[in-house]
DNA sequence: CGGGATCCCAGTCGATACTG
DNA sequence: CAGTATCGACTGGGATCCCG
């Protein structure tokens, strides 16, 4: 076995499939890059407009994990220029609604959160001022 | 203006709540975490159990950061040992429905997953072959 | 147009040790 | 028990250049 000790959560990752799956769905840009997929095949282009900041290079990143993981199609057109179409697949399409009851949520919901950071960083800057 | 022109990102952060909301919560621990706590009061060592591989700095960052949100509320027995619980708000109960969406979901398709993973590397591997 | 390859910094994470 | 503090390793992710 590795001398480090690091491989102790790989193997948890090993035994533990969810989590796998999940870390690699819950991630900062996969939910942006899932919900733009579901509406119909995009172009590359039109997605790094629509997942808002995405560089170029998380991109293509994102995109290469999901369609590792089944979750969409990439469809080549050998045209000049090239286009390149990414398709959400039914396995996909399934998890989007949870995503939409997800993004839904958090509309609701922001501005009670951000009156709770606002309340939580008052009380804590008083208590710094109190030390 | 900052010469770097990394802030642009910032200020799309600053103009759109909702990907910094999504942020917070898809993350890779946090799904966990809520599920955990969802079904009631929870102590920290307990949590550190149920979230499977977490360590037990992120675990205190991610509760930090779910009470900032007003999504656990902390309470603390003055005891000794020390005793400290957290437990889900409304707010969270309500975001709880979409979770278990989307792990039920990732434990229906698990296995789909699994199996596309490993089509893709072995595609890939044959294509390195091949070259 | 849709990427791949490389460089590199900043932040994040895990391991470990210490504390009330 | 429930954290905090520190440190080093790793990596996410932007910038940049290039290619079919």
């Amino acid at each position: 076995m590795s001398p480090r000790n690091t491989d102790v959560s790989e193997q948890v990752q090993a035994l533990c499939p969810l989590v796998q799956v999940m870390g690699d769905i819950a991630d900062k840009w996969t939910i942006g890059i899932l919900v733009a997929t579901a509406h119909g095949p995009i172009r590359f282009t039109e997605l790094e407009r629509a997942v808002n900041g995405i560089s170029r290079r998380m991109l293509t990143l994102n995109l290469r994990k999901l369609e590792r993981d089944g979750l969409l199609t990439r469809k080549v057109y050998p045209t000049v220029p090239p286009k390149v179409e990414y398709t959400a697949t039914p396995m996909a399409m399934e998890l989007y609604d949870s995503l939409v009851g997800m993004t839904s949520w958090a509309e609701k919901h922001r501005a009670a959160i951000a009156a709770a950071r606002a309340s939580y960083d008052a009380h804590r800057a008083a208590a710094a001022v109190a030390s």
